[in-house]
DNA sequence: ATAATGTGTGAACGTATGGTCACTTGTTTT
DNA sequence: AAAACAAGTGACCATACGTTCACACATTAT
């Protein structure tokens, strides 16, 4: 077929990944779902392991330029309500994206299986939000939104049960909305709890 | 051997399902570890989906008897350091009980690809923990040691970032203290922003 | 035009896996 | 003592899996 073979052998390798895990997923399921015969992926990687270690290559990569570039720094909002408007948009985002979707799952299964794994898990769920969160809330202390405090700190107590609810909608997809609904009723507990009362 | 080889098999079963999961555990192995050989299994369970429901049995059991059973809710502490101690109580005992951190690795794995997996998860990773803290908060504003709010949101607030730290235990063991370092960090954070400066 | 390269195929391979079965041995029941 | 049962064994089976390879057929390079 066409020159796109390779990624989409990785496209349907994730999906499949993300469903049965790395050992649960098989060349001739795979190759199939693309039309094609087992033998036909060597064409395109040496073995099984060399699609994982692909896969990887690609979220680390995809990681870096999310989270990691400073182009993607999120602006620091102008009012409460602003970071509610943030962080909803953000959360619809993560939850609906069917490839970062998958990129969490196959995380969630693999993390102590494979060490990259482990440790792009570490950052997808726990540092990363973190991390992007932690400078906005800086940021808002500054512009006197916020009662000043540790911004790390804060940034923690704010994504961690953010990112609980999108593992939620990992796990029922079918009552995603009401995760979202729960997410948006804590950002908005959040800033009753620590903005500036003159906001 | 002796008759206990039937949980000898579901603990070693549980140990293996942690590290390679269900699909990547095999029974050559998992019996060798006990010193027999895989034909001897099928005396104890009539195939391996036998041996992982009855996992999920037992973990569905004590996770009722844990965090289901009356008497296991915990007391309302008298002060906010009670709380935290309390808390800190807690995590070191969900965090060094090996039994207790396979079961959240296997849960992790195979969330995806078991209901019952995906159901406890669910239980384990996020409405657990909440719903153990809720009627300890809504006490504690009882007795005028935290402000009147709504019990079950600070609950939330309160346990998904405990329970994140608790999963980084998990993911990195070798970095756990500071893990749970940041936990009591954190619940003193929490006491000062939603404790009464009286108490 | 010809060679080289890239892409796909079907048959075959060695191995690992879950599962079965007839058999042995030790313990319990009767 | 005899029968019944529980627990363990080794040989065997069918299947599924990752991988290899000789071959076919385009497209591209020379």
């Amino acid at each position: 077929m066409a020159k796109d073979t390779k990624e989409r052998i990785l496209a349907t390798a994730l999906e499949m990944f993300s469903r049965n895990g790395y050992v649960g997923t098989n060349i001739r399921e795979l190759t199939a779902a693309l039309g094609l015969v087992k033998s036909s992926m060597y064409k395109h990687f040496e073995s099984k392991e060399a699609i994982w270690n692909a896969l990887l290559d690609e979220m680390i990569a995809y990681y870096g330029v999310r989270f990691g570039s400073a182009e993607n720094l999120p602006p620091v909002p102008d009012s409460l309500e602003g970071l509610v408007e943030m962080t909803m948009r953000l959360v619809n985002f993560t939850v609906h994206d069917e490839k970062i979707v998958m990129t969490r799952k196959v995380l969630a299964i693999e993390q102590f299986r494979d060490e990259r794994a482990n440790m792009l898990a570490s950052k997808h769920f726990l540092t990363g939000l973190t991390e992007m969160f932690t400078p906005v809330f800086a940021g808002m202390m500054d512009k006197g939104l916020i009662k000043r405090d540790d911004p790390g700190m804060l940034a923690f107590a704010y994504t961690a049960p953010i990112s609980a609810l999108i593992h939620q909608c990992d796990r029922e997809p079918e009552h995603a909305e009401e995760a979202i609904a729960r997410a948006e009723a804590f950002s908005r507990h959040f800033i009753k709890v620590y903005g500036m009362q003159s906001a």
